[in-house]
DNA sequence: AGGCTGCGTTCGTCAAACCGAACACACACC
DNA sequence: GGTGTGTGTTCGGTTTGACGAACGCAGCCT
Protein backbone atom coordinates (compact mmCIF):
# COMPACT_ATOMS: atom_id res chain seq x y z
CA UNK A 1 0.00 0.00 0.00
CA UNK A 2 2.88 2.23 -0.23
CA UNK A 3 2.99 3.80 2.97
CA UNK A 4 0.03 6.32 2.01
CA UNK A 5 0.66 10.07 3.04
CA UNK A 6 -2.58 11.77 4.14
CA UNK A 7 -2.40 14.51 1.25
CA UNK A 8 -6.02 15.42 1.91
CA UNK A 9 -6.17 15.31 5.65
CA UNK A 10 -4.16 17.99 7.53
CA UNK A 11 -3.63 15.54 10.96
CA UNK A 12 -4.83 11.97 10.33
CA UNK A 13 -1.16 12.06 12.10
CA UNK A 14 -0.29 9.44 15.10
CA UNK A 15 -2.19 6.05 14.44
CA UNK A 16 -3.54 4.63 17.18
CA UNK A 17 -0.87 2.57 19.37
CA UNK A 18 -2.70 -0.90 19.04
CA UNK A 19 0.61 -2.70 19.82
CA UNK A 20 1.29 -0.95 22.56
CA UNK A 21 -2.85 -1.16 24.06
CA UNK A 22 -2.69 -4.60 23.28
CA UNK A 23 1.10 -5.37 25.32
CA UNK A 24 -0.30 -3.17 28.09
CA UNK A 25 -4.05 -5.60 28.25
CA UNK A 26 -1.73 -8.46 28.17
CA UNK A 27 0.63 -7.37 30.64
CA UNK A 28 -2.25 -6.26 32.91
CA UNK A 29 -4.54 -8.87 32.60
CA UNK A 30 -1.08 -11.56 33.69
CA UNK A 31 -0.37 -8.97 37.02
CA UNK A 32 -3.51 -9.89 38.20
CA UNK A 33 -3.77 -13.31 37.81
CA UNK A 34 -6.46 -13.85 35.24
CA UNK A 35 -7.09 -15.98 32.09
CA UNK A 36 -8.54 -14.29 28.95
CA UNK A 37 -11.64 -16.17 29.47
CA UNK A 38 -12.36 -14.68 33.08
CA UNK A 39 -11.01 -11.61 32.14
CA UNK A 40 -13.64 -11.37 28.66
CA UNK A 41 -16.27 -13.00 31.14
CA UNK A 42 -15.83 -10.21 34.41
CA UNK A 43 -16.13 -7.30 31.60
CA UNK A 44 -18.73 -8.90 29.72
CA UNK A 45 -16.90 -9.10 26.34
CA UNK A 46 -16.45 -12.05 24.07
CA UNK A 47 -13.71 -13.56 24.21
CA UNK A 48 -12.94 -13.60 21.25
CA UNK A 49 -13.04 -9.79 20.78
CA UNK A 50 -10.43 -9.64 24.10
CA UNK A 51 -8.18 -11.83 22.03
CA UNK A 52 -8.15 -10.17 18.85
CA UNK A 53 -7.21 -6.94 21.45
CA UNK A 54 -4.30 -8.28 22.52
CA UNK A 55 -2.84 -9.77 19.47
CA UNK A 56 -2.80 -6.08 18.11
CA UNK A 57 -5.97 -6.60 15.79
CA UNK A 58 -8.72 -4.03 15.56
CA UNK A 59 -10.14 -1.19 16.99
CA UNK A 60 -12.34 -1.63 19.56
CA UNK A 61 -15.08 0.46 20.56
CA UNK A 62 -14.87 2.72 23.50
CA UNK A 63 -17.33 0.98 25.57
CA UNK A 64 -15.07 -2.85 25.29
CA UNK A 65 -12.04 -0.67 26.02
CA UNK A 66 -13.75 0.83 28.89
CA UNK A 67 -15.37 -2.45 29.96
CA UNK A 68 -11.14 -4.17 30.29
CA UNK A 69 -9.76 -1.17 31.79
CA UNK A 70 -12.42 -1.16 34.71
CA UNK A 71 -11.99 -4.72 34.82
CA UNK A 72 -8.09 -4.64 35.31
CA UNK A 73 -8.43 -1.99 37.19
CA UNK A 74 -6.11 0.37 34.60
CA UNK A 75 -6.83 3.75 34.24
CA UNK A 76 -7.62 4.79 30.33
CA UNK A 77 -4.77 6.85 30.77
CA UNK A 78 -2.58 3.66 31.08
CA UNK A 79 -3.92 2.21 27.79
CA UNK A 80 -3.60 5.11 25.73
CA UNK A 81 0.00 7.37 27.25
CA UNK A 82 2.47 6.16 26.34
CA UNK A 83 5.57 5.89 28.94
CA UNK A 84 9.19 7.26 28.15
CA UNK A 85 11.87 7.67 31.24
CA UNK A 86 15.10 9.70 30.64
CA UNK A 87 17.14 11.56 33.25
CA UNK A 88 17.31 15.61 33.26
CA UNK A 89 18.69 18.15 34.79
CA UNK A 90 17.99 21.77 34.65
CA UNK A 91 19.93 24.21 36.93
CA UNK A 92 18.98 27.55 38.82
CA UNK A 93 19.64 29.53 36.31
CA UNK A 94 18.71 27.45 33.04
CA UNK A 95 15.09 26.81 32.28
CA UNK A 96 12.67 28.39 29.60
CA UNK A 97 11.51 31.42 31.72
CA UNK A 98 8.10 32.20 30.40
CA UNK A 99 7.55 35.85 29.48
CA UNK A 100 6.14 37.66 32.57
CA UNK A 101 4.58 41.15 32.62
CA UNK A 102 5.47 41.77 35.74
CA UNK A 103 9.91 42.15 35.92
CA UNK A 104 9.23 40.54 39.08
CA UNK A 105 7.91 37.61 38.57
CA UNK A 106 9.45 34.86 37.04
CA UNK A 107 8.19 31.29 35.86
CA UNK A 108 10.86 28.77 34.77
CA UNK A 109 8.82 25.71 32.96
CA UNK A 110 11.24 22.76 34.56
CA UNK A 111 9.42 20.11 32.83
CA UNK A 112 6.82 20.52 30.47
CA UNK A 113 3.97 17.39 29.78
CA UNK A 114 4.42 15.87 26.14
CA UNK A 115 1.53 15.90 23.97
CA UNK A 116 -0.25 12.76 25.54
CA UNK A 117 0.49 14.88 28.61
CA UNK A 118 -0.45 15.46 32.48
CA UNK A 119 1.81 17.77 34.11
CA UNK A 120 3.96 20.75 33.97
CA UNK A 121 6.27 21.89 36.52
CA UNK A 122 7.35 25.11 37.27
CA UNK A 123 9.85 27.49 39.46
CA UNK A 124 8.59 30.36 40.72
CA UNK A 125 10.55 33.36 41.52
CA UNK A 126 8.89 36.22 42.85
CA UNK A 127 9.24 39.83 44.39
CA UNK A 128 6.75 41.37 46.57
CA UNK A 129 4.31 44.88 45.08
CA UNK A 130 3.12 43.18 42.60
CA UNK A 131 0.26 40.56 42.43
CA UNK A 132 -0.17 37.72 39.75
CA UNK A 133 -3.35 36.95 38.97
CA UNK A 134 -3.84 34.54 36.24
CA UNK A 135 -6.62 33.97 34.45
CA UNK A 136 -8.28 30.48 34.32
CA UNK A 137 -6.82 27.82 32.72
CA UNK A 138 -9.05 24.95 30.96
CA UNK A 139 -11.45 22.98 33.46
CA UNK A 140 -10.02 20.03 35.20
CA UNK A 141 -6.25 21.94 35.67
CA UNK A 142 -5.08 21.41 39.71
CA UNK A 143 -2.12 23.04 40.55
CA UNK A 144 -0.17 22.56 43.39
CA UNK A 145 2.32 25.05 44.61
CA UNK A 146 4.86 24.33 47.48
CA UNK A 147 7.05 27.48 48.84
CA UNK A 148 10.21 26.77 49.13
CA UNK A 149 11.47 30.16 50.75
CA UNK A 150 10.09 33.99 51.19
CA UNK A 151 6.31 34.02 52.02
CA UNK A 152 2.90 34.54 49.43
CA UNK A 153 -0.49 34.78 49.51
CA UNK A 154 -1.71 31.57 46.93
CA UNK A 155 -4.44 29.98 45.83
CA UNK A 156 -7.73 30.96 44.55
CA UNK A 157 -8.44 34.86 44.36
CA UNK A 158 -11.41 34.16 46.29
CA UNK A 159 -9.90 32.62 49.03
CA UNK A 160 -5.74 33.14 48.84
CA UNK A 161 -3.98 31.25 51.44
CA UNK A 162 -0.53 32.77 53.28
CA UNK A 163 1.81 30.39 52.78
CA UNK A 164 5.72 30.27 54.70
CA UNK A 165 8.36 28.29 53.73
CA UNK A 166 7.63 24.54 53.16
CA UNK A 167 3.74 25.16 52.74
CA UNK A 168 1.59 23.43 50.69
CA UNK A 169 -1.19 24.31 48.40
CA UNK A 170 -3.46 22.70 46.09
CA UNK A 171 -6.42 24.39 44.46
CA UNK A 172 -8.70 24.04 40.93
CA UNK A 173 -6.62 26.46 38.33
CA UNK A 174 -10.24 26.36 36.13
CA UNK A 175 -10.69 29.31 38.48
CA UNK A 176 -9.10 32.73 39.15
CA UNK A 177 -5.98 32.42 41.19
CA UNK A 178 -2.98 34.53 41.96
CA UNK A 179 0.39 34.29 43.57
CA UNK A 180 1.48 37.07 45.32
CA UNK A 181 5.07 37.10 47.01
CA UNK A 182 4.91 38.89 50.24
CA UNK A 183 9.14 38.94 50.86
CA UNK A 184 11.83 39.31 48.99
CA UNK A 185 13.33 36.51 47.34
CA UNK A 186 10.28 34.38 47.59
CA UNK A 187 10.80 30.84 45.72
CA UNK A 188 7.99 28.42 45.17
CA UNK A 189 7.42 25.21 42.83
CA UNK A 190 4.38 24.86 40.79
CA UNK A 191 3.00 21.97 39.48
CA UNK A 192 -0.02 22.46 37.19
CA UNK A 193 -1.60 19.14 36.56
CA UNK A 194 -3.91 18.82 33.31
CA UNK A 195 -6.15 15.69 33.76
CA UNK B 1 -34.80 -2.05 23.21
CA UNK B 2 -36.23 -2.30 26.58
CA UNK B 3 -33.19 -0.94 28.34
CA UNK B 4 -31.60 -4.19 28.84
CA UNK B 5 -29.21 -4.61 31.75
CA UNK B 6 -26.39 -6.94 31.03
CA UNK B 7 -27.38 -9.47 33.97
CA UNK B 8 -25.04 -12.35 32.89
CA UNK B 9 -21.80 -10.22 33.35
CA UNK B 10 -20.68 -9.61 36.78
CA UNK B 11 -18.60 -6.23 36.16
CA UNK B 12 -21.08 -4.05 34.53
CA UNK B 13 -19.90 -1.60 36.71
CA UNK B 14 -19.23 2.31 35.71
CA UNK B 15 -19.98 3.21 32.54
CA UNK B 16 -18.57 5.14 29.73
CA UNK B 17 -19.13 8.63 30.92
CA UNK B 18 -20.01 10.12 27.00
CA UNK B 19 -21.99 13.02 28.31
CA UNK B 20 -18.87 13.78 30.09
CA UNK B 21 -17.01 12.91 26.52
CA UNK B 22 -19.61 14.76 24.66
CA UNK B 23 -18.62 18.02 27.00
CA UNK B 24 -15.08 18.01 26.26
CA UNK B 25 -15.22 17.53 23.04
CA UNK B 26 -17.67 20.31 22.38
CA UNK B 27 -16.16 22.53 24.49
CA UNK B 28 -12.25 22.02 23.15
CA UNK B 29 -13.67 22.70 19.47
CA UNK B 30 -15.08 25.50 20.74
CA UNK B 31 -11.42 26.63 22.42
CA UNK B 32 -9.89 25.75 19.32
CA UNK B 33 -11.94 28.19 17.36
CA UNK B 34 -13.40 25.04 14.62
CA UNK B 35 -16.47 24.22 13.46
CA UNK B 36 -17.68 21.19 13.53
CA UNK B 37 -17.09 20.45 10.16
CA UNK B 38 -13.79 21.91 10.29
CA UNK B 39 -12.94 19.61 13.23
CA UNK B 40 -14.46 16.47 11.29
CA UNK B 41 -12.59 17.49 8.11
CA UNK B 42 -9.36 17.32 9.89
CA UNK B 43 -9.73 14.18 11.77
CA UNK B 44 -10.79 12.33 8.62
CA UNK B 45 -14.24 11.84 10.46
CA UNK B 46 -17.82 12.45 9.06
CA UNK B 47 -19.36 15.26 10.45
CA UNK B 48 -22.64 13.38 11.28
CA UNK B 49 -20.16 10.83 13.51
CA UNK B 50 -18.76 14.03 15.10
CA UNK B 51 -22.26 15.77 15.91
CA UNK B 52 -23.48 12.68 17.20
CA UNK B 53 -20.29 12.09 19.57
CA UNK B 54 -21.06 15.99 20.59
CA UNK B 55 -24.73 15.37 21.56
CA UNK B 56 -23.69 12.03 23.77
CA UNK B 57 -24.65 9.64 21.63
CA UNK B 58 -23.31 6.38 20.45
CA UNK B 59 -19.94 4.73 21.19
CA UNK B 60 -16.96 5.87 19.68
CA UNK B 61 -14.57 3.54 17.76
CA UNK B 62 -11.17 4.10 19.29
CA UNK B 63 -9.88 5.23 15.68
CA UNK B 64 -12.32 7.75 15.85
CA UNK B 65 -11.66 9.23 19.59
CA UNK B 66 -8.06 9.27 18.81
CA UNK B 67 -8.25 10.84 15.18
CA UNK B 68 -10.57 13.57 17.40
CA UNK B 69 -7.77 13.92 19.93
CA UNK B 70 -5.07 14.36 18.04
CA UNK B 71 -6.84 17.18 15.78
CA UNK B 72 -7.94 18.88 18.94
CA UNK B 73 -4.49 18.43 20.27
CA UNK B 74 -6.15 17.12 23.66
CA UNK B 75 -4.60 14.26 25.66
CA UNK B 76 -7.16 10.95 25.29
CA UNK B 77 -6.17 11.00 29.45
CA UNK B 78 -8.54 14.37 29.20
CA UNK B 79 -11.86 12.50 27.69
CA UNK B 80 -11.56 9.72 29.92
CA UNK B 81 -10.20 10.54 33.43
CA UNK B 82 -13.19 12.56 35.00
CA UNK B 83 -11.65 15.94 36.90
CA UNK B 84 -12.28 16.24 40.46
CA UNK B 85 -11.24 19.74 42.08
CA UNK B 86 -10.85 21.06 45.52
CA UNK B 87 -8.44 23.11 47.43
CA UNK B 88 -6.21 22.25 49.78
CA UNK B 89 -3.40 23.36 52.32
CA UNK B 90 -0.53 21.56 54.17
CA UNK B 91 1.45 23.63 56.46
CA UNK B 92 4.91 23.28 56.89
CA UNK B 93 4.71 21.53 60.30
CA UNK B 94 1.46 19.25 59.04
CA UNK B 95 1.52 16.52 56.99
CA UNK B 96 1.86 12.80 57.08
CA UNK B 97 5.55 12.25 57.68
CA UNK B 98 6.34 9.15 56.17
CA UNK B 99 8.59 6.42 58.55
CA UNK B 100 12.30 6.64 57.82
CA UNK B 101 14.79 4.91 58.92
CA UNK B 102 17.00 7.47 59.67
CA UNK B 103 16.07 10.56 61.68
CA UNK B 104 17.85 13.18 59.82
CA UNK B 105 15.34 12.55 56.87
CA UNK B 106 12.03 13.36 56.63
CA UNK B 107 9.55 12.91 53.63
CA UNK B 108 5.93 14.16 54.09
CA UNK B 109 3.16 13.00 51.57
CA UNK B 110 1.51 16.61 50.27
CA UNK B 111 -0.33 15.16 47.93
CA UNK B 112 -1.39 11.10 47.32
CA UNK B 113 -2.36 10.53 43.82
CA UNK B 114 -6.45 8.97 44.51
CA UNK B 115 -6.75 5.78 42.66
CA UNK B 116 -7.03 6.26 38.75
CA UNK B 117 -3.87 7.74 39.92
CA UNK B 118 -0.70 9.41 38.55
CA UNK B 119 1.67 11.30 40.88
CA UNK B 120 2.70 11.52 44.58
CA UNK B 121 4.24 14.79 45.63
CA UNK B 122 6.29 14.96 48.91
CA UNK B 123 8.10 17.40 50.52
CA UNK B 124 11.45 16.54 51.67
CA UNK B 125 13.47 17.48 54.37
CA UNK B 126 16.88 15.79 55.18
CA UNK B 127 20.21 16.51 57.19
CA UNK B 128 24.09 16.02 55.68
CA UNK B 129 25.55 12.49 57.01
CA UNK B 130 23.20 9.91 55.56
CA UNK B 131 22.55 8.50 52.28
CA UNK B 132 18.79 7.80 51.50
CA UNK B 133 18.84 5.15 48.99
CA UNK B 134 15.88 4.09 47.53
CA UNK B 135 15.25 0.55 46.11
CA UNK B 136 13.61 0.91 42.78
CA UNK B 137 9.85 1.08 42.50
CA UNK B 138 7.37 0.06 39.82
CA UNK B 139 8.88 0.34 36.38
CA UNK B 140 7.38 3.56 34.98
CA UNK B 141 8.09 6.04 37.47
CA UNK B 142 9.36 8.83 37.46
CA UNK B 143 10.90 10.94 40.11
CA UNK B 144 11.38 14.60 39.80
CA UNK B 145 12.98 16.62 42.64
CA UNK B 146 13.53 20.70 42.81
CA UNK B 147 15.83 21.21 45.22
CA UNK B 148 14.49 24.30 47.62
CA UNK B 149 17.50 25.14 50.48
CA UNK B 150 20.57 23.22 51.18
CA UNK B 151 22.47 21.10 48.42
CA UNK B 152 22.28 17.60 47.86
CA UNK B 153 23.03 14.73 45.52
CA UNK B 154 20.21 13.22 44.04
CA UNK B 155 19.32 11.06 41.13
CA UNK B 156 20.40 7.98 40.09
CA UNK B 157 22.73 5.93 42.37
CA UNK B 158 25.15 5.02 39.15
CA UNK B 159 25.44 8.87 38.65
CA UNK B 160 24.19 11.16 41.06
CA UNK B 161 23.65 14.97 40.17
CA UNK B 162 24.31 17.59 43.04
CA UNK B 163 21.77 20.40 43.41
CA UNK B 164 22.11 23.25 44.54
CA UNK B 165 18.83 25.46 45.68
CA UNK B 166 16.82 25.89 42.36
CA UNK B 167 17.90 23.28 40.43
CA UNK B 168 16.29 20.70 38.84
CA UNK B 169 16.59 17.04 38.36
CA UNK B 170 13.87 14.04 36.88
CA UNK B 171 15.23 10.38 36.77
CA UNK B 172 13.45 7.59 36.28
CA UNK B 173 12.09 5.58 39.41
CA UNK B 174 12.47 2.14 38.81
CA UNK B 175 16.26 1.98 38.69
CA UNK B 176 17.88 2.69 42.28
CA UNK B 177 18.45 6.50 43.32
CA UNK B 178 19.60 8.53 46.28
CA UNK B 179 18.98 11.34 48.57
CA UNK B 180 21.82 12.78 50.11
CA UNK B 181 21.54 16.36 51.94
CA UNK B 182 25.20 18.01 51.66
CA UNK B 183 24.21 21.06 53.83
CA UNK B 184 22.20 21.32 57.07
CA UNK B 185 18.22 22.18 56.52
CA UNK B 186 17.95 20.52 53.05
CA UNK B 187 14.65 21.40 51.68
CA UNK B 188 13.55 19.81 48.41
CA UNK B 189 9.99 18.34 46.75
CA UNK B 190 9.70 15.15 45.42
CA UNK B 191 7.29 14.45 42.85
CA UNK B 192 6.76 10.83 41.96
CA UNK B 193 4.74 10.30 39.29
CA UNK B 194 3.95 6.49 38.02
CA UNK B 195 2.70 6.43 34.21
C1' DA C 1 -35.53 38.80 -4.02
C1' DG C 2 -32.56 35.27 -5.39
C1' DG C 3 -28.57 32.65 -5.08
C1' DC C 4 -24.70 31.21 -2.51
C1' DT C 5 -21.71 29.33 1.13
C1' DG C 6 -21.15 28.25 5.54
C1' DC C 7 -23.08 25.94 9.69
C1' DG C 8 -24.99 21.61 12.43
C1' DT C 9 -28.44 17.94 12.28
C1' DT C 10 -30.92 13.77 10.43
C1' DC C 11 -31.49 9.84 7.28
C1' DG C 12 -30.30 5.25 4.72
C1' DT C 13 -26.41 2.24 3.46
C1' DC C 14 -22.30 -0.43 4.15
C1' DA C 15 -18.43 -2.16 6.53
C1' DA C 16 -16.75 -3.73 10.69
C1' DA C 17 -16.75 -4.68 15.70
C1' DC C 18 -18.84 -7.68 18.60
C1' DC C 19 -20.68 -11.94 19.73
C1' DG C 20 -21.31 -17.10 20.36
C1' DA C 21 -19.98 -21.55 18.93
C1' DA C 22 -16.73 -24.55 17.36
C1' DC C 23 -12.04 -25.54 17.45
C1' DA C 24 -7.08 -27.23 18.76
C1' DC C 25 -4.25 -27.78 22.56
C1' DA C 26 -2.50 -28.76 27.52
C1' DC C 27 -2.90 -30.62 31.81
C1' DA C 28 -5.11 -33.14 35.77
C1' DC C 29 -7.81 -36.74 37.26
C1' DC C 30 -10.18 -41.32 37.22
C1' DG D 1 -5.82 -44.55 27.81
C1' DG D 2 -9.99 -41.98 28.14
C1' DT D 3 -12.46 -38.14 29.88
C1' DG D 4 -12.99 -33.65 31.83
C1' DT D 5 -11.92 -28.83 32.46
C1' DG D 6 -9.08 -25.37 31.56
C1' DT D 7 -6.53 -22.44 28.22
C1' DG D 8 -6.40 -19.20 23.85
C1' DT D 9 -7.48 -19.18 19.01
C1' DT D 10 -10.44 -19.06 14.60
C1' DC D 11 -14.97 -19.15 12.25
C1' DG D 12 -20.09 -17.38 10.47
C1' DG D 13 -23.92 -14.27 11.90
C1' DT D 14 -25.78 -10.21 13.70
C1' DT D 15 -25.71 -5.71 15.79
C1' DT D 16 -23.96 -1.09 15.25
C1' DG D 17 -20.82 2.61 14.38
C1' DA D 18 -19.06 5.32 10.56
C1' DC D 19 -19.97 7.26 6.29
C1' DG D 20 -22.03 10.30 2.61
C1' DA D 21 -26.02 12.65 0.98
C1' DA D 22 -29.81 15.25 1.84
C1' DC D 23 -31.90 18.55 4.82
C1' DG D 24 -33.08 23.00 7.39
C1' DC D 25 -31.05 27.43 8.72
C1' DA D 26 -28.47 31.61 9.01
C1' DG D 27 -25.61 35.13 7.02
C1' DC D 28 -23.68 37.53 2.93
C1' DC D 29 -23.05 39.05 -1.50
C1' DT D 30 -24.95 40.20 -6.41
Amino acid sequence: MAQEVPATASAASAKVPMDSIAAVLRRERGRAGLSLTEVARRAGVAKSTLSQLESGNGNPSLETLWALCVTLDVPPSRLLDPPRPRVQVIRADEGVTLASAQADYQAAMLSASPPGARRDIYRLSAEPGAVRASDPHMPGVVEHVLLASGRARVGLAAEPVELRPGDYVAYPGDLPHLFEALEPSTRAVLISEHN
